[in-house]
DNA sequence: TGTACATCAGTGAACGCGCGTTCACTGATGTAC
DNA sequence: TGTACATCAGTGAACGCGCGTTCACTGATGTAC
């Protein structure tokens, strides 16, 4: 991280001939400058000036802008997938309260990291162009997927099980329409009676509520057996 | 709507030297324009050329490209405003139906308008730095608060009622969330289960479901008198 | 351990391009009388 | 109804700029022997 855009004379004269390491230095770039200025306004050559190298050196690494915009998507969905799935940790210590990890990581996600955020859902690369980027997005959503997967399964007897996809994809279509409308610095915020958090913990248990889960704050399995509880240590 | 692209030589020799509407052709262009390419890759220039006159033009009707840009999204969310208060009308013939139709006008915006969508959602145009889009916009929520407000007061006897104001911004969320990931044709589509409205009307019915709302399809004021009938003829 | 050589990862100059913007201008339209 | 004049809304040429991209090049690094 010491290739900031800070002296990049200087740092390029010590530097040497040889960056080292500019392919990653270019990705730093591009997110800094995706962060201040947003996806739309980021240029090649000026992330080639921030990593303190000619314009025509980013041509080693990318075959262009494209090919850096959607390598920091697969980045951005990698690491959402990793600090969805440390905020689900399987599921402990109970269903419910994981999931409401899980909702929480989301938003730190995007409000913490708009940058990776905007490449991932704004920018504009169509996810197919390019099946590690596809892949990285489905493993990520995969998380979401398996939260609801294991909380539809706590469904109370008598009520209908919901299917797992669908709540995924409602939780998915929650959590990006409070992020993207509420969580963001950047633009169209708004006043709100609470905070972004606050709204969508609230709309998610209201949702869960609407299929029939029971409305107090721990699951089920927080206390019964239904969930085998995890196998060792971790709980405290 | 006849100074669309084709022929924009032969229109320019038609219409002679004064364009009679190039304001309009303008917006009209420019919308075009960001159905094509997105709201990042249109430019002053082009929506010059496309309307068939020269660059410097448009610089008679509006400042610059950000000028037009807010333009474009006021224009949206009046068109918005509309759409969603026809949908509403007034909560006709009751409460629930009438919501269920704005959730439906919702997507269906976003889905036939993607152009307007994006300039309201997606430009990076702050609201606030035109007091007269800022208003616009707020019209629009309004009527979505307005329909939340109502909604509110059917609230069954001994079901706590809930703040109006967080059920608008639940449901603009839920709707923003949905036709942002899943209702429009542009790039991260994904395979569904349902379609995107479908998908939405279960999300908000679960919703109201959870907030103690009867499940059945409709509202208790389509028989009962708690809401005041529509004064006359229009319900036919 | 030293040397020759291939490969890698950058340089920097150059190019064509389209954009935003300005400018003096001019054709068309509206208005006073 | 006609004329003089002001104003409006466009022209087209010009500019500086930064971008994307290519190219022959060169310094640094790795490797075979």
């Amino acid at each position: 991280m010491n290739w900031r855009k800070d002296k990049d004379k200087d740092q390029a004269r010590e530097r040497g001939y040889h960056h080292g390491n500019l392919r990653e230095a270019l990705l730093q770039a591009a997110l800094d400058l995706i962060g201040q200025k947003g996806a739309a306004g980021f240029t090649f050559a000026d992330a080639a000036r921030m990593a303190g190298v000619s314009p025509a050196a980013p041509y080693r690494h990318f075959r262009d802008r494209d090919e850096l915009l959607s390598s920091i998507a697969q980045r951005g969905f990698e690491q959402f997938e990793t600090a969805l799935s440390e905020a689900w940790d399987d599921g402990r210590p109970d269903t419910m309260t994981a999931f409401e990890r899980v909702g929480r990581a989301y938003l730190d996600f995007a409000r913490e990291n708009p940058a990776f955020y905007s490449a991932m859902f704004e920018s504009g690369i169509p996810l197919d162009s390019n099946s590690t980027l596809l892949a990285a997005s489905e493993r990520a959503f995969a998380i979401i997927r398996a939260a609801a997967e294991r909380l539809a399964a706590l469904a109370p007897p008598g009520v209908p099980r919901p299917p797992a996809l669908m709540m995924a994809l409602h939780i998915w279509a929650m959590s990006h329409g409070v992020a993207s409308l509420f969580a963001r610095a950047d633009g169209a915020r708004r006043r709100l009676p609470m905070t972004a958090d606050e709204l969508l913990e609230a709309e998610v248990l209201i949702y869960l509520r609407g299929l029939g889960f029971p409305t107090d704050r721990r699951a089920p399995d927080a206390k019964s057996a239904d969930d085998k509880p995890s196998p060792a240590g971790k709980t405290k």
